[in-house]
DNA sequence: CTGAAAGCGCTTACAG
DNA sequence: CTGAAAGCGCTTACAG
C-alpha cells in the first residue's frame, strides 16, 4: 500500500539507487533519467520514509530544542530564531518544553537520543551537569542555551546577564533610588547568579551597603514574583525600587503592588529583565534589559551545525551584549 | 560502537526478540531472563533505536501538533495540555508553528509524514483545505483544533466562538454601551466568521442598528488592532466600545487608544476574546471571553488516540464552552 | 516461555 | 552515469 522507493523506481524504469540519487541530489544523474524519476514520483505521490533514510545514513537532519518554559515569550522567540536558521538549511527542530523540571528534561533526551537527533539546543534547568555529561559520554553534540552549567564544558550562546543587571542597577541609582531590591530567578541558574551580581556590583561601585533582606531569589515565575513582594514590603525598610530578574516575575511583582494599592512608580518603581509582551500598550510602562532572544536562537543553531559538520572543534562561547529600554513609566497602577 | 539489541541479547545470553519482548512489555519472558536483559540494557547503556522500531513496527509513537502562532499564549496552552495527555499514554509530542502561513503548514506536514507520525493535531490556517484533503486520501490521522475548515468533514475540537462573543457583546449592551465596535480576525478562518456572527446576533437581538464601519477584518495580531483602531476612530461617529477578536489584537488596540491619549475604559471600553498574559497585574484590566486552551489541547490528544486505536471511526465535533471573565476595569492608560 | 528467519525502506560502498 | 548486493537495528509472524 505504502509508495516506496522501488515503486518510484521502477515506474521511472531504473533502480532505487538512482531515485535516491534524485531525491538527495547526490551522484550523477543524467537530466533525463532526472526528469523521468521526477515524475514518476509526482505521479505516485512518493513520501520518502525519513526513517529507513535515517537508519541506513545515520542521520536524520532533525535537531532539538529544549526551552524551560514554554509560556515564556523569551524563549518562543528563541525558538522562531532557531526554526528559521534551521530551515534554512534544511533541518527540522523539535521544540520540547522543559518546565525547568531536570526529570522532565532527562526523560525528553532520553526520547530524543532514541529518535536519533542530530544534535541538541539545551536551555538547562538549574540540575542539567548530569544529563550533559551522558550526552558528552555518548558522543552527542549539544550546544547551551541561555545560562551556562558549572562544571560542564561546552558550547555556550547567552546574553551578558551581569551586565545588564549592572546597567540596569546603575541607571537606577543614577535616575535617584538608593534602596533597591532585587527579586531573581534560582541561584543554581547561571542567569539568577549573574543578574544578581551585575545588581551587586553596581551597587558596591557606588558604595552603597548591601541590605540583605533587599535580595530575594526565586523562581523564575509570576507566582514567586508575587510571593516575594508581599514578604519584601513587610519589612520596615522599604525599597523604593524593584529589579526582577525576568519578566514573568514582574508580573507577578505588579499584582501585589497592586493589591497593596502601591502605585507604580509613584510609590515604588520596577524594572525586569526581559520585556513584557505588550506592556506597550499598558501602563506602567516598565524599563527592561532587552536580551536578543531571536539572534541566541539563530546562533545556537549556527554554532550546532559548525559542530555537526566537524567544522569546529574547541568549545565557544557567545556572550551577546543586551539593550536597556528606558522607558519613563507614566501610570499607575492604584486600584 | 552503536549498542544494538544484538549487544544486549548476547551480553544477557538470550536472542535479540527476547530484548524486544522486555523492553516493549509484550510477549511472555521469565522473571529471571527479564532481569537478566534489564541489567545488561543498564550495563551497556543500551537506548533502542526508534528509526529501526518504526520502519518495522510502522508505529512511531509520535504525533505532531501544529500551531498557528507560537507567540500566542492560547497556543502554548493547547500545547501544554496536549503535551501532559500524550505523555500519559506514552505518545511524544512534535510541536509545530505555521505562523498562519498555508505554505509553511503545508512543508511542515511533508516533513511530518516523511517522519511517519501517527497522526497529527492541526490548527488549521486560512487555507488548509487541501493539505487536509491530501492527508485523508494518504489515510492519515488527523484532527482539528479550535478551528473548523469549511467543506472538510473531520474530528474538531473548538470552543464556542460564536456564543462566546454573543455573551460579551449582551454584557458590554446590558452595561450600557450602545455603539460598539468590534476588530476580529480573518473571516477566512472559523474563530474570526464565528465570532462576528455572536457579536452580530446579540445586537441583532437588541434591535441595534449594524455600523458597517464598526466592523473590521484584520489578522490575529496586534499589529492588525493597531492600524484597525487608527482606521476606527478616524470616523465622525465613534465607538463606545472595542471589541477584539482576540487578545494580541486587543494588545494592538490598547497601544493605539494610548497614543490617541484616549482613556480605557474612561474614553472607551476595550474587551476581548483570550486573556492577556499577566494582564491581572496591570490596568485596565480588560473583561474577556476565557477559552479552555488547555481542555482543547487534552481532549485533541484523547480524540487522535482514539482514532489511532479504531475505537472510533465517526467523526466527532467538540464544542467547549467559553467563560465570561468580567472585570470592572480601572485604570486609565492616557499619557 | 524462547528463538531463527525474513523484511521494514532506505543508503553505502563497490563495480562497471 | 547507473546498478546489484549488503546492511542499518529493529519487529513480525511462525515454530517449537
Amino acid at each position: 500500500m505504502t509508495v516506496t522507493i522501488h515503486d518510484v523506481a521502477k515506474q521511472a524504469g531504473v533502480s532505487a539507487i538512482t531515485v535516491s540519487r534524485v531525491i538527495n541530489q547526490n551522484g550523477y544523474v543524467s537530466r533525463e533519467t532526472e526528469r523521468r524519476v521526477r515524475e514518476a514520483i509526482s505521479e505516485l505521490n512518493y513520501i520518502p520514509n525519513n526513517l529507513a533514510k535515517g537508519l541506513k545514513s545515520r542521520k536524520t537532519s532533525t535537531i532539538a530544542l529544549l526551552v524551560t518554559d514554554i509560556t515564556n515569550a523569551f524563549w518562543t522567540t528563541v525558538a522562531r530564531g532557531a526554526e528559521d536558521e534551521a530551515e534554512a538549511s534544511g533541518l527540522s527542530v523539535l521544540l520540547c518544553n522543559t518546565d525547568e523540571d531536570p526529570q522532565k528534561e532527562n526523560r525528553y533526551i532520553t526520547t530524543l537520543l532514541k529518535q536519533q537527533v542530530d544534535g541538541i539546543l539545551i536551555g538547562p534547568t538549574a540540575d542539567s551537569a548530569a544529563h550533559l555529561e551522558r550526552l558528552h559520554e555518548l558522543g552527542v553534540q549539544y550546544v547551551l542555551i541561555d545560562r551556562a552549567v558549572e562544571g560542564i564544558q561546552a558550547d555556550v550562546v547567552r546574553s551578558d546577564s551581569q551586565a545588564g543587571a549592572y546597567q540596569m542597577t546603575q541607571h537606577l541609582l543614577a535616575t535617584g533610588y538608593q534602596k533597591i531590591a532585587f527579586i531573581g530567578g534560582p541561584l543554581a541558574i547561571s542567569t539568577g547568579r549573574d543578574r544578581l551580581l551585575g545588581y551587586q556590583q553596581a551597587l558596591k561601585e557606588k558604595g552603597i551597603e548591601m541590605n540583605p533582606a533587599y535580595i530575594k531569589e526565586g523562581l523564575f515565575k509570576a507566582s514567586s514574583g508575587y510571593a516575594l513582594t508581599k514578604e519584601l514590603l513587610c519589612e520596615n525598610d522599604r525599597p523604593q525600587a524593584i529589579f526582577t530578574g525576568n519578566h514573568l516575575i514582574a508580573t507577578g511583582v505588579m499584582q501585589a503592588l497592586h493589591e497593596m494599592s502601591l502605585c507604580v512608580p509613584d510609590d515604588i518603581a520596577v524594572c525586569s529583565f526581559d520585556d513584557i509582551p505588550g506592556v506597550n500598550s499598558f501602563s506602567p510602562f516598565l524599563t527592561a534589559v532587552i536580551q536578543p532572544a531571536y539572534e541566541i536562537g539563530k546562533i545556537g543553531v549556527q554554532l550546532l551545525l559548525k559542530r555537526l559538520s566537524g567544522e569546529r572543534t574547541e568549545v565557544e562561547e557567545f556572550v551577546l551584549p543586551v539593550n536597556l529600554l528606558i522607558r519613563s513609566s507614566c501610570g499607575c497602577n492604584r486600584k
